[in-house]
DNA sequence: CTCCATGTTTAGAA
DNA sequence: CTTCTAAACATGGA
């Protein structure tokens, strides 16, 4: 489930549940530990509380008393659960802490996690540009110089970091481009109007609390998928591979 | 059984 | 050098 919205909405989550109590036991079985990871996981766990929170576009950082950092990556269908009792299923992380163990779910195992002693230098290293909700209008403009496709622009974390495959096309949909059309044919006021598109989906989507139902009624998101139309012309979403991803978008509303 | 999936990384082809 | 495509990763759900 996992974009900027949907990561951020955790963040909140596991802080709301998980700040400040003692981890009492950690578990870690099933998900991809990165290299770059110190130490055994388990035991930098153990012990320790949470006391902060990071968020780099869908990369999210927890801050340990000791100073050290648990790095989660939800991948394509993670999410944190809090549990009494049974573990849910599909939990690769378990963290028992005093009341309200909580898990992290990774259904398809693609994710990962670590352990980092320093979050910049970890961001630097992986390339990762700033995030979406802090994206300046100078360091946007200049994004869109090459001939790549503007949907594989938007995707691209190194030049922003947070916007996946469903925000693209919601960004795209709002300011009638096609996700085909070469980055640098895209007008300034279509990248003035991405930009702020761009800032809006996201926000309204937290507002929402990542519930597509309740987005407003201008916006793809609440109706995307087969089966859906668009909400400005009634006409049918046109679907297509594009940078690699499924794209939806109105043939007649964007060119 | 087949196909698809809100992500990232890498190899190889234009 | 830039850009794109496909594949790999792993597996649930339609």
């Amino acid at each position: 489930m996992p974009e900027l919205p949907e990561v951020e909405t955790f963040r909140r989550r596991i802080m709301g549940g998980a700040e400040g109590k003692v981890i009492e036991d950690a578990r870690v079985d099933g998900i991809r530990l990165l290299p770059e990871s110190r130490g055994d996981p388990e035991a930098s766990l153990r012990g320790r509380r949470i006391v902060g929170s990071r968020r780099n576009g869908k990369s999210l950082f927890l801050e340990l008393d000791d100073g050290n950092w648990l790095f989660l990556h939800f991948g394509m269908s993670g999410y944190p659960l809090f549990f009494q009792e049974d573990a849910p299923r599909f939990a690769r992380l378990l963290l028992t802490m005093d009341e309200g163990n909580l898990a992290i779910c990774w259904p398809r195992r693609l994710g990962a996690m670590a352990i980092l002693d320093d979050v910049d230098s970890f961001l630097a290293a992986k390339g990762r540009g700033p995030d979406a909700l802090d994206v300046g209008w100078e360091h946007f403009r200049r994004g869109f110089k090459g001939r790549r496709t503007v949907k594989s622009l938007l995707l691209d974390q190194s030049f922003i970091s947070g916007v996946g495959n469903l925000y693209a096309d919601e960004m795209l949909y709002q300011t009638g481009v096609l996700p085909t059309r070469p980055a640098e044919d895209v007008s300034e006021e279509e990248i003035r109007h991405l930009h702020s598109s761009m800032i809006r989906a996201l926000e309204e989507s937290l507002a929402a609390d990542t519930e597509f139902p309740r987005l407003p009624a201008d916006m793809m998101l609440r109706v995307r998928g087969k089966g859906g139309a668009c909400p400005r012309c009634s006409g049918p979403w046109s679907i297509a591979k594009v940078a690699g991803r499924t794209s939806y978008f109105c043939a007649s509303c964007q060119c």
